[in-house]
This record gives structure tokens, C-alpha cells and sequence, in this order.
DNA sequence: TAGATTGTTAATCGATTAACAATC
DNA sequence: TAGATTGTTAATCGATTAACAATC
């Protein structure tokens, strides 16, 4: 079987999604005609995608909401545990540690980690706060999988020489700051603002 | 000329983002070829993608990275001079008014919208703090170009429905909800962080 | 059964990559 | 000039869409 391809893995959050909401307003069953009239999707486009990932519904019948809803729940990996840290507890930062148990469940957000004396000791949304100094360590000796970076952008990749040799697996990235992981094996997923409001702007400006 | 495809407008600020470092360095020129390498892309990608905006180049010589820069930033519209509202200062919110001018220059942000009375007539990052039971008069009034819309999820199509309406041209959607705008001209901008990662999630799940 | 819907194969479409003449 | 690099055309690759036999 050939490699999935990355835009299947970023649909199936949005099925989920749907899938989740109709299951809440009480609906048991979906063809994946309604259900694609609403995303404003191909319904060839949502069972093609599904084909990838085997048979979960039985032919020529339209799909159970919530036996669906599990598999693409079992499918992203959302019943797994993960451990996690926060690298920077600015107001984003500490925005996503209050909400992230909203996200996904399973994860531990074992510590956070700050460059500035003061909060360190303290906590931030009910986790410790350590010195960034020894932030390798900690990676190290409790395995972690996840970084969140919300650090300044100029600090981004210092960091991540910190995390990558302590083997950190995956890293979360807001800082806008393409980062160099050489030929390790991390999972970087990057949200830069940025870019995202730059392509805005490209199409409001574009229609003046 | 066919549509510029959406991946080459999202390739755009990584190109921008890179030649504003190399000009840091004090670099003057490059080839795509050396580019490309930095980014993991190819060269003719690259060359292919500025092909759509013509020609600003001295064919076979490299690039001029002072032009090619001020160049992307002109196609991208950062010189446009925009109006922007934030709906929902919490801490998102507050984060990105605070960062606003590092993002793209000429983004005046003339409101903060919030429900909760207890910050309505005070500031926030300097902007001050309306009811949102005015949003979609002052929208109206000040002809507002962007709205940036930081509210809990399940507020967001309701703000959608009062902004659309009033004649927002672009909303800058964080609420990890797809708003339904209807048949209106409203370029929206998602940043899905759940979304996002449960990417991360599946790409690490995969691993284990 | 007849109508509807699926999973999957095949066709289409468009993005990426390679090739190369034009140019410095 | 010879070597390097561009812009653009053509080839390739892969994602999307359509079509349809299998199935309920």
C-alpha cells in the first residue's frame, strides 16, 4: 500500500469534527452525500479517503455516526497517552495549557519551562515551572513526546537544539521559525500565524 | 492566466520569511538552486512559482534579494492599509493585538469586542473595549476590513452571522469551528490548532 | 424487488518536476 | 567565450472526481 497522503490526514480532523457534532444533535446514520454537501466536499472525495483506512461500514448502507466517529478517533491516535512539556508560558503558551485537555485527551503536560527566574517554581495552569536550563534533562529522563514551542521567535531554534538530541519525538511549533531538526526523526507540526494571516492579506488585497 | 493555485499563494511568505533573513545576513544575492536547498524545495519550483507574477529578474542571473523580497511583500499586499476588529479578548486574543505589528505592518485594529461588561469602555493593548451588541454598527460605520475572531467555539458562527451581514471582508477564524458564511464574499482564514494537532497526533501515533 | 449507497477502479485534472533554449 | 542560471515549455506524478458493479 502506498504512503497515505498528507491532505487525507488533514480531512479526516474535519470528519471527525462533523461527525462528533452530528452525533450531538442525535443523528445515528450519514451517506457520505449529506455529509459532504455540508463540508462542501466531493462525497467521492470522503470515501476514497476512507478507503485508505479499510472497511468500517457495511456496503450500500449509509455510515453510523458514532461507529465512524471511533474509528477516526482510533485512526488519528486519540486514544493514546502522550507526555508533553510547554516551552515558554507566554499568553499563548498558557491559552493552550488551559485548553488543552479540549483538544486532545491522553496527554500529560508534565512541565513548563521558562528562560526567566521569576516563575520558576511556581505554576502555570496547574503544572510546574522549571528552569529552561534544565530542560534537556527533563526531556531526557522523563521520555517526553511532545514539545510546545511558544517561545520568541529568535529563541526557537536554540530550543530545539535543546530538545532534538534529548530525543524529544514530536514538536508543536508557533514561533514562526522554520526549524533546522537535521536528519533526526521528529514529527514538526508548525502553526505560524504569520503566514496564515499574509495569505489574507494576499486575497483581501487582491480584491480592492 | 488561469487562477494562481492556493498552494503557490501559501508558499509565498516561506519565500518572503527566508530572503528577509538572508538580506539580515547581509546577503544581496542568491540563485534559486541555493534557495531551494535551504527549504527543502526544488529550484524550479521556486522559479515556477514567481513565473506567475512575471518577470522580476535578469534572466540567468540570480536573484536580487532586496527586489525579490520587496517584490513578494507588494504581490502579498503588506503594504495595503487595512482596518481590523478583535472579537474575544481572552488570551489568544490579547497575545496576538499585542504582536499584531510584528505580523504585517498597516493593520490599524480600532475595536476589541466583548461580552463580559466588566472590561467594556477599558483597554486592551491599547485598543479599546466595546459591547458586542454594537459589533455589527461599528463594523458598518468604520467599514471594517478584517475581523479576528478569538471567541469560545460555540459563539462563532453566532459573531460570524453579525459580522457577515455588516459587510466584513475577511475574518481570521481561531475558534476551531468552520463558520457557514453563505453565498457572501468574506475571505476566511482558519487556524484549526485542534486540528492541527491531531495531525501531530496521528504522525506521532504512527510511529509507536 | 427497486432505489439508494457503498467501495473501488478508471478518467481527469492540476501541481510538481525535469528539460532546455535564451541569456548573462 | 564557457559555465551558470534563468523563464518557460513539456513530462511526470499524484490527487481529485466520475463511473459503476456490488450490495443492502
Amino acid at each position: 500500500m502506498k504512503q497515505i497522503p498528507d491532505e487525507v490526514i488533514r480531512r479526516l480532523p474535519l470528519y471527525l469534527r462533523t461527525l462528533d457534532a452530528l452525533y450531538d444533535e442525535g443523528e445515528t446514520r450519514i451517506s457520505s452525500g449529506q455529509l459532504c454537501r455540508r463540508l462542501h466536499l466531493k462525497a467521492s472525495q470522503l470515501r476514497q479517503d476512507l478507503s485508505w483506512f479499510g472497511d468500517y461500514s457495511q456496503q450500500a448502507f449509509t455510515y453510523d455516526i458514532d461507529a465512524l466517529r471511533h474509528e477516526l478517533g482510533r485512526i488519528l491516535g486519540t486514544h493514546e497517552e502522550f507526555s508533553a512539556i510547554l516551552v515558554g508560558p507566554g499568553k499563548i503558551g498558557t491559552a493552550l495549557l488551559e485548553h488543552f485537555d479540549f483538544i486532545v485527551d491522553g496527554y500529560s503536560v508534565l512541565g513548563v519551562f521558562d528562560k526567566a527566574p521569576g516563575l520558576v517554581g511556581q505554576e502555570v495552569a496547574g503544572v510546574p515551572v522549571y528552569d529552561i536550563e534544565t530542560l534537556g534533562d527533563f526531556v531526557r529522563e522523563h521520555k517526553i513526546d511532545i514539545a510546545i514551542m511558544t517561545v520568541p521567535r529568535f529563541a526557537a531554534q536554540d530550543v530545539a537544539d535543546t530538545l532534538i538530541p534529548a530525543g524529544i519525538r514530536a514538536i508543536w511549533n508557533f514561533t514562526n521559525q522554520d526549524l533546522r531538526i537535521g536528519d533526526a526523526d521528529v514529527v514538526v507540526e508548525n502553526i505560524h500565524f504569520s503566514d496564515s494571516l499574509l495569505a489574507l492579506n494576499y486575497y483581501l488585497a487582491k480584491k480592492n
